[in-house]
DNA sequence: ACAAAAAGCATGCACGTACAACTAAAGTGG
DNA sequence: CCACTTTAGTTGTACGTGCATGCTTTTTGT
């Protein structure tokens, strides 16, 4: 008799994506900090870098950004006012569309994305493994979302 | 001869990670605007019920609340706050120990929690059906997510 | 028993993001 | 062509969160 007791339990997909809302937040968590700390940039701002840095050209659109980031449109603008005066990016108008505006990853974007890379890429593995290793309800997520390759 | 060329790829985690950002940021978000919308709940509000609702007593400490939000202690602390001027929550001190302080349930909170949570798991499972059918890559991780249970 | 360290919580402040409203430049239909 | 709608991007504003700090209470070590 499944019925609803005294306090319900929330249903089995809820209580999932609780787990991996702390998995998310673990290990957003970590490299957020380890980012900021050894290469002055924010998650965000990393990422802005990365997808730069495989476009053609090194260079994008707001939209094209904020897509890609997951992020507002706003967000986007801001973030890439933060990047512009770092100078690990310059703006660039659009010849055929006068509302359009490129942003340019400059060599010193380039450069300061590659070192904090290798950082991010050690620090991301080493945060899956720990999880997987804590916990097997972690486990479990985290080899499937390293196995969607 | 797998080198560095002129745009060298993330690496294979990183990748991985980048879909699983995408896939949370997209449930939160629908999760978040329903809950708002329909309930006048943000999510962590509504998570922060749905811990009361399931501890002994429905009360719950700051640090504990904080652990199991994945969130700042200082933001609980808020966070309680807006609770507790919505009259979802009120403030206990704790008898043994007076450095703490217990957050309690009231009934409103609690009613108020449980009509969300239809809304919230109705979402939670539409949103990843949806992502699932979009994309395999998702797919994979989705499933592994529901069979983590 | 007492000084020092740690734990629990609140507050000041700064930062990143979302939403709404706005400007300007394209597209579209009569 | 000219009004209308849509698209691209920016700006004002508000909100939630994190970090550093401070205060009180508990715990620890000697």
């Amino acid at each position: 008799m499944p019925s609803q007791v005294k306090t319900a339990k929330p249903s089995s997909d809820a209580h999932t994506w609780n787990r991996l809302l702390i998995l998310h937040a673990h290990v957003e968590g970590k490299l957020a900090a380890v980012l900021q700390r050894r290469h002055g940039l924010g998650l965000s701002e990393y990422r802005a870098l990365g997808f730069l840095d495989e476009a053609e050209r090194s260079e994008l659109r707001m939209t094209e950004l904020a897509d890609r980031l997951g992020l507002n449109q706003s967000s986007v603008t801001r973030l890439v006012g933060r990047l512009n005066t770092a100078e690990f990016t310059y703006r660039d108008l659009c010849p055929d569309d006068k509302r359009g505006a490129y942003t340019v990853l400059t060599d010193a974007g380039r450069t300061r994305y590659r070192e904090a890379r290798a950082t991010y890429d050690a620090t991301l593995s080493a945060a899956l493994d720990e999880l997987a290793a804590a916990d097997p309800g972690h486990a479990t997520i985290v080899a499937a979302a390293r196995s969607a390759a």
